[in-house]
DNA sequence: CAGTCATGTGACCGGCTGGTCATATAAAGA
DNA sequence: TCTTTATATGACCAGCCGGTCACATGACTG
């Protein structure tokens, strides 16, 4: 977490710090985004950033935190039909999450590459897989206790391949429509 | 290409150089690899590195087309049946991938870093891309072609599932393995 | 006014990187 | 024997990095 003396910054200072880290850890893997660019495109001192977080991991944590603050919320802005099918309820998953891509494309490129990088802190990377896959496990053995996935399919390897489809659908797809941008 | 020199070197020295190389870059991705740690391991001078080697990126294409040259020695010594119908083929396809993974883990792990890492060379990451989409839409377009794939589907989003699944489920199933072997 | 406290600063540190180069070694050819 | 040619070496370079720290600034407080 960052040290109090962050959220004791004035909003717009604050809000300039988050967006120049969000851009920079968008753009390059844990190892290459780096602190002294973004001090330097913020206008600060690299000792004035080490009064806010406590190192480099503080600062990535917060953000990843952010994104999944920012797709709850949106997630609850967009509720689904409660009584729907495993089926019908993984179509608007898929959905709801490439219309957050669309939105928040910085926040969803981090956790992105937190999941695909291979190149950051053990224990995050571990954390975000096993999250991803638990999430999906789960939803296959309901399916599979509802009657809606056939019962033989093994959960894991279920899970596995919705967790592929969905991490890479949402950047196939961004890619693509650029593609179509700029012919 | 490796320069003259290096093909010179006595059979032994260049394989132990290869080897720690294959090793070193089946565990990094692109930026992390390091060319001093390769060469302390070797017990060779920096200097004589790039007595071989024209510089990193040299040394790395040098092990993909090694990757390469390798594969395709492996799939020819494995030939499919050629009247099999487009999905026995892919069926195929899986399941020598599978087998060459098991065979050469090493190789395939660079192979599947320079489709997946992002922080590689702009010009061999695009190539890379671009050869593994290329190979498989035109696998669509020629099922679609003979009336195994419904003409409707769109072939570029097609290739990029098959795409997908292939570079994934290899890297899940070791995974799956080691874990059930050391559970 | 003096003292305290939160905040800001940038020179500096050790460590690592890819890459260079003057020099040494040694074998081959004249 | 002298010279050419190929190879080996490691100190060295500039350029980054994440992180530290002694100090400056300035606002609030007694």
């Amino acid at each position: 977490m960052p040290k109090e003396t962050f959220f004791n910054l004035p909003e717009d200072k604050r809000q300039r710090i988050i967006e120049l880290a969000l851009a920079e850890f968008a753009e390059n893997d844990y190892d290459t985004a780096s602190i002294s660019r973004i001090v330097a495109q913020a206008g600060i001192a690299k000792g004035s950033f080490y009064q806010y977080f406590e190192n480099k991991e503080d600062l990535y944590a917060y953000l990843l935190t952010l994104g999944a603050e920012a797709k709850a919320q949106f997630l609850d802005g967009n509720p689904p039909d409660p009584q729907m099918g495993t089926f019908a309820y993984i179509r608007w998953l898929s959905q709801a999450g490439i219309a957050f891509e669309l939105a928040r494309p910085q926040l969803s490129q981090i956790a992105y590459r937190a999941v695909r990088s291979g190149t950051l802190p053990a224990a995050m990377q571990a954390q975000a897989k096993a999250g991803a896959t638990g999430f999906f496990r789960q939803l296959v053995e309901q399916g599979q206790a509802r009657g809606d996935i056939d019962a033989e399919l093994d959960p894991d390897l279920a899970a596995f391949f919705f967790n592929v489809i969905f991490n890479e659908l949402g950047s196939y797809l961004i890619n693509r429509l650029q593609q179509e941008e700029t012919p």
